[in-house]
DNA sequence: GTGAAGGGCCAC
DNA sequence: AAACGTGGCCCTTCAC
């Protein structure tokens, strides 16, 4: 494929370049950076492509006569990456929004991500990849070499091999996002895709903008836990070795406590019935009899803290802004849900000692808002059973409600021991749980957990025969989708039983996990909305969660629109059951 | 030395 | 194979 393009170092050419360009409907849009993370690196080259003709406009020569931010000489380049359209398509759009929004001082507008586009089209098959060279090959036939890709971006003079390199990634954007159109269009994808598209810009913000964790209060937790991690991993030490006879002549022998293989041989030498895996679910019930093993599920509690949630946290902090700046994954898993790391911010133990590491700095509060319940809403929603939505309807304590109906009791008759079951089941019937595992979980007979799951789904028909209905629409149309559409596909042997009851469970599960992903999409696109110009900037999302920090002055506000922005995004998938977001305005993450 | 796999466990 | 879903991270083990 010839590539035509221009490369711009003068603001005449750019103005002119920049006259024709705002005319057109999309352009293919790209950025040379001379790092991967925009407080670290410089943006080199801005390419913009109609397909026919590229112009890829290099920074350098601006950026040493002024601030790129806010030079006059760049106004024609801010106003187009700005302006809804022409509609810039990139491949993984928050990148490149995050780099023009650091350098440019442009919040990028009009936004079509081929990335996430493939994504959604390849509705949850982790055989996919979704790099441009798969996607470009996937979708156009044709072979891209990335491999200027990792060339030195910050030499006084481009080579003609990376500037044709970087003209042509933005030139393919053109006829890549026909094809994708014709596919979202062909799989009735385009809702789900304009929802995702709205949050690019959100995340990039966000990601920019990072989480303020306190290292000093983190490191005064670190040193408690390590305390006790030296105390329990001593106590444990000589609990095992008691049972390694040989070579205790010299005091006891050390076994690595973090090593599967070496505590399983001390156990059995000791005479504890070990079952085939040693995880806590399987051991827990032992702990009474054996002391050593309550010491190892002790151990394995402070030794996962430490590890997981040790000093690596504190590597993360950027010196430049002194927060953290995790990375978010807008469609980490195929239900549509965010997945996050280094580090992962979304899986910060719930204990207090640690959530409150993570506050608001001086001057500042946080906004802390979570939907209540949001997935057995939808499930209401979904299902229609009256019974369901009028617990919710009612506004009592969801769970007592609900054994209250079960158990045919008055709410205030319910015993804690009911309250718990109807609770354990609220949340398994979300996952699709068994008689055997709610048996397991509640520690009831297997007949009493199936009386009682009966009995469950006897109150709730609407309920059960929505789940039903899920699981074997799955097995015959071998997708499931969630309210915005968003697929998941599912490929399993007609004969393997297994995959079949798996594929079963993730197709009453995904709709719900689905719907709430994107329940929690669309609030952060009217939230984006709502607090542009404001002291007030999102920090943090755990699924049904939503953290901001504004100015302590306009802490109420924010909440207020938080608050606003959560319920309306709730309202247009979640009709018929009552949406409620639980907000608080604290210094610190803690409830 | 490096990297994948498996076990284990944190979040929702 | 926890017959309860989705992730990421740490550690050990084992192969190259």
């Amino acid at each position: 494929m010839e590539i035509y393009f221009q490369l711009i170092k003068d603001a005449e050419t750019l103005r002119r370049a920049c006259e024709q360009l705002k005319g057109e409907d999309v352009l293919g849009f790209d950025t040379e950076t001379t790092a991967l993370d925009p407080y670290e690196g410089e943006i080199r080259l801005v390419q913009l492509s109609t397909g026919k003709e590229t112009q890829v406009i290099d920074l350098k020569p601006f950026a040493e006569a002024g601030d790129l931010r806010t030079m006059p000489e760049l106004a024609p380049l801010r106003e187009i990456l700005a302006a809804d359209r022409p509609v810039k398509i990139a491949h993984n759009a928050k990148f490149d929004a995050k780099w023009i929004s650091h350098h440019l001082g442009v919040e990028l507008g009009g936004v079509f991500d081929t990335l996430l586009a493939s994504q959604i089209i390849a509705a949850g098959d982790q055989d996919r990849r979704h790099g441009l060279a798969e996607v470009a090959s996937y979708f156009l036939g044709t072979e891209l070499d990335k491999s200027e890709q990792v060339s030195d971006w910050s030499a006084p003079e481009l080579s003609h091999a990376q500037i044709e390199y970087a003209a042509r990634d933005a030139a393919t954007m053109i006829p890549l996002r026909e094809r994708i159109v014709e596919k979202l269009k062909a799989d009735e994808l385009i809702k789900v895709t304009k929802l995702e598209f709205d949050c690019v810009v959100p995340i990039a913000a966000m990601e920019l903008t990072g989480f303020y964790l306190d290292a000093a209060r983190w490191r005064e937790v670190l040193e408690k836990v390590k305390k006790s991690q030296v105390k329990v991993a001593d106590e444990l030490q000589n609990l095992l070795s008691a049972g390694v006879a040989q070579g205790s002549l010299f005091g006891r022998s050390e076994i690595n406590l973090d090593s599967q293989t070496q505590v399983t041989d001390a156990l059995k030498n000791l005479g504890v019935p070990v079952p085939e895996t040693t995880r806590g679910w399987q051991l827990q019930p032992l702990a009474a009899d054996y002391p050593v093993v309550e010491k190892l599920l002790e151990y394995r509690g402070v030794a996962k803290s430490l590890s997981s949630f040790g000093e690596n946290i504190l590597e993360f902090i950027e010196p430049k802004t002194g927060r953290i700046h995790a990375d978010f994954r807008q469609i980490g898993a195929p239900t549509g849900r965010f997945s996050c790391s280094k580090p992962n911010i979304q899986q910060i133990p719930h204990e207090e000692e640690y959530r409150r590491c993570f506050r608001a700095p001086e001057g500042s509060k946080l906004i802390i808002a979570d939907y209540s319940q949001v997935e057995l809403r939808i499930l209401a929603e979904f299902s229609g059973d009256q019974n369901f939505i009028n617990a919710f309807i009612s506004g009592e304590d969801f769970h007592t409600t609900a054994a209250a109906q079960v158990f045919n009791i008055k709410p205030e008759e319910v015993t804690s021991e009911q309250r718990s079951f109807a609770k354990r089941l609220n949340f398994g019937v979300v996952y699709g749980i068994g008689s055997q595992r709610f048996a397991m979980m509640t520690g009831l007979k297997q007949t009493d957990a199936e009386d009682i799951m009966r009995r469950y789904f006897a109150t709730y028909r609407g309920l059960d025969a929505w789940l039903r209905d899920a699981a074997r629409r799955v097995v015959t149309d071998r997708i499931a989708r969630t309210a915005t559409g968003r697929m998941m596909r599912f490929r399993f042997d007609e004969e393997d039983r297994k995959a079949i009851s798996l594929a079963q469970r993730n197709g009453k599960n995904m709709p719900i996990q689905g719907t709430s992903a994107d329940v929690l999409k669309r609030a952060l696109r009217l939230l984006h909305n709502e607090i542009r110009g404001t002291s007030a900037k999102l920090v943090n999302i755990v699924h049904d969660e939503i953290i901001v920090e504004a100015e302590a002055g306009e802490a109420e506000i924010t909440a207020q629109k938080l608050e606003k922005a959560m319920c309306e995004a709730g309202k247009e998938y979640i009709k018929r059951v009552p949406v409620k977001v639980d907000v608080s305005i604290a210094d610190e993450w803690t409830k």
